[in-house]
DNA sequence: TATGAATGAGGGTTCATTCAT
DNA sequence: CATGAATGAACCCTCATTCAT
């Protein structure tokens, strides 16, 4: 990579930076474009060089960050000796829920703004710089496991859904209960939704 | 009531009809208060006289519109000669997801909206012309019901995130997969889930 | 017409006034809608209240001029007595010229946005404050004639594009020579451009 | 001329022809430089070593049209075997305006960028490439004719713009009439017009 | 010569809100 | 109560021009 390139590189970051950080304390919609090149030192053009609205940085700073959280998950999963799908599953999901509830606005900016679709592109996403792949390490698991499921796609559709609904209220609001008393019901349902699906 | 009162309740009535058809057709940010005061048939001032801005009619709206659903689910299942609890969960789901497969633009203005704390407002919420009230009703379900269950309130909340989020991309886009497939699993998951909180 | 009336035709003349003015010295491609209304001495939405954006001031300005234009030459032809259709037609187009050698910058403005669309509109054109129809007095003015016109619409646009197209250069940069020095030539040949067409 | 200046010419024409594409279709306010180096596939700041802004290559464009069209008309005319000036000055009317007629586009740059200072320099301007001299022919146009002319430069004059103003709304918009229609009335009218001048 | 990333002033336009009528 | 003309800050986006490479 060139000089050049590695500047326009930096640049990039510096953008992607500054909107992560205006759109998790101020939200999108008050956030302008004005706000986002003030913050990275940059003048309003540039922004456009790099991305051609606010709605464009905004989905690939989604992309960016769920699949940063499934990653590492994943990593650390891969350090337990875990064969079991149920645990793993579990596993992943209470390490995801953690790291939200350390990161109480990346909580917020995912959940507001993450959907299905975002979510598969992310997970599918294999930028040449991540050196894992999230997405066929869960299909791995899928038939790695002894148990078969009758459709594992849907099966973490409702999971991540559930996961991710659930998850917001009580995480900030602690509302209805803290997450950590909604924590246990949490992962029954889901153990037994998982069983619910077993052929 | 007076004549005024009258007058008054009808202009408040078309505030809300026309913000709830520009929602939902143009959604919330491409909607103006121009634009509502225009289909409403009123200058722009009287918005100011009945609503603080966009956000305070768009609250009122969900909260008619959720409670609106549940009500109607509610009055059929009465009914129905149904004593068993899950059953009763289970055909008041079915019904909403029902309403919300025949009219997608409630749904998309629903569940963009719908947080719990709306939600809960919504149900303890007793219009003067509402006859019937749902949070009675749900209260005394769980009283009438034999089985007993741990934390009430965590079961619905559950239930109604998990609705509220995989109907969403399944109906709309028929992702991961059209509505009438993903029901059976979501009513198995359901079932489960209130089981899981039996005592 | 209520004080609001005046108080909205007074600022719509503002504009056009303030438009004109920065129109005929920057040129329509130098001002800025916050030039005019700078000028203008109100705030920036206001012109979008009356005008929809920069070309349809202009517009309403070309229409304007042109037929104001038009009618002062037309009032003070009906003091002469001249039944000769040739000799009312080049007094009009001497009266035009000499409107326009008088005021330079109405020159350029006009004749650098006329086009025979905008004419024709201009002259046929009767807003409630106009006392005379120079369209209805140009009608008659060919029917009174004893001699008859093979064509007179093409007759008068081509004299009318004559005129427009030869007498810019000549008062704007006395090229290929002054106004004065061209009259003679111009007016022999519009004399024998209308007996070419007689029937 | 050198390997170096050669590609020099060619960058130089690639722009020109570039921009002539862009202005005929896009028009000159909706071309913006970017858009010329684009089409011309070099980069932005190449523009620049070779013209100075968008005027001077539009400048340069009209010039370089005006005086191919006329060349065209000249050659051919040399073709046929005309003594008379009148008739001379009418082939070559008749040959430009089917050439603005077969090329709208064409029509409509010229038309609206044409000015009689342009005309000139067009006219006498002698590029080291083109074999003819479009002024020389006509000053000898006449001089050779028996008949003498009052102002030559001022009959041309009148003429060019005659024709320019004339044929722009007739062949575009077929505006008051089509142009063939229009000619006989045209051809008349400067048939006389030269007439007028005869000394 | 040639490049193209970076600039930043300035363009048009929208719209929530106010307030005199 | 109701109006709607007026406001003006704030928005997004374009683009001619520069300059280090």
């Amino acid at each position: 990579m060139g000089k050049v390139d590695i500047k326009k590189q930096q640049k990039k970051e510096a953008l992607l930076n500054a909107a992560y950080d205006l759109f998790t304390t101020k939200g999108i919609h008050k956030t302008s474009i004005s706000d986002i090149v003030e913050q990275a030192g940059m003048a309003k053009g540039t922004f456009y060089l790099y991305f051609s609205d606010k709605y464009d940085i905004r989905k690939k700073l989604i992309t960016h960050k769920a699949s940063q959280i499934f990653r590492k998950a994943m990593t650390d999963l891969k350090e337990e000796q875990t064969d079991n799908l149920e645990d793993c599953i579990l596993f992943i999901v209470n390490h995801v829920i953690d790291q939200l509830d350390a990161d109480k606005s990346l909580l917020n900016f995912i959940s507001k703004n993450l959907s299905w679709g975002i979510f598969k592109s992310a997970m599918i996403s294999k930028p040449a710089d991540d050196e894992v792949d999230f997405y066929a390490f869960y299909i791995e698991l899928f038939e790695a496991s002894e148990k078969k499921y009758q459709n594992p796609e849907v099966l973490v559709y409702m999971i991540v859904e559930f996961v991710n609904a659930t998850s917001h209220s009580s995480i900030l609001y602690n509302e209805p209960v803290p997450i950590d008393e909604l924590k246990p019901f949490m992962y029954e349902s889901i153990r037994r939704m998982i069983r619910s699906m077993e052929m």
